[in-house]
DNA sequence: TCAAAAGTGTTCAAAATACACCCATGT
DNA sequence: ACATGGGTGTATTTTGAACACTTTTGA
């Protein structure tokens, strides 16, 4: 008894924390594979009654009244996808008091919300991710999560069309301020790999010849003494990106 | 009486707006004037008990329930500046639960607010202005607004010197891609103006012969064949900025 | 020996940078 | 005549774009 005392003393009251009925957040997270770019996206529960055909959506929810709006997404992303220690970047905010309108997202609101009539403005939040670091496991109202092909996307929930667009934008600035992506590559990677990477982003080619020596130029991607193994043509060289250097630029 | 019957079933009921306690938009307007840009700022009126040494503010305010983002920015710009068709560009939304904590931002929330505690995230919008197209006149809480050089800014209430900051940061980011401040000029202006102006924004000073070199290359900024006039020394070609040549790029 | 992707150099045009003197005007 | 800001040209370096063949490996 005396433990279970120590025990009661040491952890917090557990208060349930209010939520702004007002104020969610969404994630854009992105990944890279080898034939494009994929968006984490998940499908809702809806409470009892199971939507018919419900429309997939960006993981997103309300934010606590006590949270700042960075710590709100990281928790909801965590909530609904099990993705954590992501660093994620404001995007932009929606506030259309339309977007709530489709009937489907109507359904689903009344089925889950305590407040489903309210003005929802939202959020949106990005980040380019390695997927085979994270493991997703979906809890809360997500009855699944998945990737999907950024250039397969369906109509989703809400106005999430639009948010995917407007980080998808957000990206292909980035991308030109900041060599991007070395999240997104394995620790070794190859100059081909980096370069579909960047033609995925910015839906464009570059000529071989040229990429490279750009890259090459750059003191922060640094070659490796090693190369490929077991593929059926000239193993490439592995090169890796080097934080430290970069930042002193 | 007819007349007057008439009338009510033409205009709509005046039902008051519902204002949305969560959500305010604040408004970043800049001009430039020869000597620097300079950032619109208002005097906050404390219903009846007057704050003493108040802190100046940006112009913002709460959102109505049933309008845009967009729209609220235009309004809350026009009530409280009397500044209207102005283009506002959303920045970035502050939603630290903190940032409304500062004593003098308290008393004056109790004094005008319906709800002075409820949580407000705020969304900052943006634009650039030629003042001398615009007469200020302040009303609703603004007992006066007035041009305040950026590098003369004061402590301002809530985190609105934050807001001012990323402002300009979107605008130095904005300057590379697209040609500003032809509406912060007036129609006919020197290259010494011009030049003038992007040193302002950029915080930078450039070589005058790369610059016009630049300038001129564009197709979009026309030479006139007209000179000032009543200036002591030899006087500088006006130019103007044609919108539509630069629009086919 | 073949298929598949890796790797490599040169040329040309455009753009960025650095730099110093004469010119037209009002006072 | 002088003070003031306006206006101009050249040389050098850097960057971007276009372009085709040889090499290494596993199958």
């Amino acid at each position: 008894m005396l433990s279970f005392y120590i025990c009661l003393r040491k952890i917090p009251p557990m208060t349930e924390p209010r939520i702004n009925p007002n104020v969610s957040v969404d994630c854009v997270i992105f990944s890279f594979e080898d034939d494009g770019l994929e968006v984490l996206l998940i499908e809702r529960n809806a409470g009892q009654n199971r939507i018919e055909d419900d429309l997939l959506a960006l993981p997103g929810n309300l934010i606590y009244e006590d949270e700042t709006l960075d710590a709100a997404a990281n928790r909801v992303l965590r909530e609904l996808t099990g993705l954590k220690n992501i660093y994620l970047e404001q995007v932009y905010t929606f506030g259309d008091p339309a977007r709530i309108n489709k009937q489907k997202d109507q359904d689903w609101l009344h089925s889950i919300r305590a407040h489903p009539e309210a003005r929802v403005i939202t959020v949106a939040y990005t980040s380019l991710v390695k997927k085979s670091n994270f493991k997703i496991s979906p809890s809360s109202f997500a009855r699944q999560a998945m990737w999907v092909k950024v250039k397969e996307v369906p109509q989703l929930a809400f106005d999430h069309n639009a948010l995917l667009e407007k980080a998808l934008e957000y990206l292909k600035h980035k991308i030109y301020i900041e060599p991007l992506g070395y999240e997104l590559l394995p620790e070794r990677f190859t100059l081909a790999q980096l370069q579909k990477l960047y033609e995925a982003i910015l839906d464009d080619h570059f000529d071989k010849r040229n990429f490279r020596r750009k890259v090459l130029r750059t003191s922060f991607i640094i070659p490796l003494n090693e190369k490929q193994k077991g593929v059926a043509h000239k193993p490439a060289g592995l090169y890796r990106f080097d934080k430290s250097k970069f930042h002193k630029i």
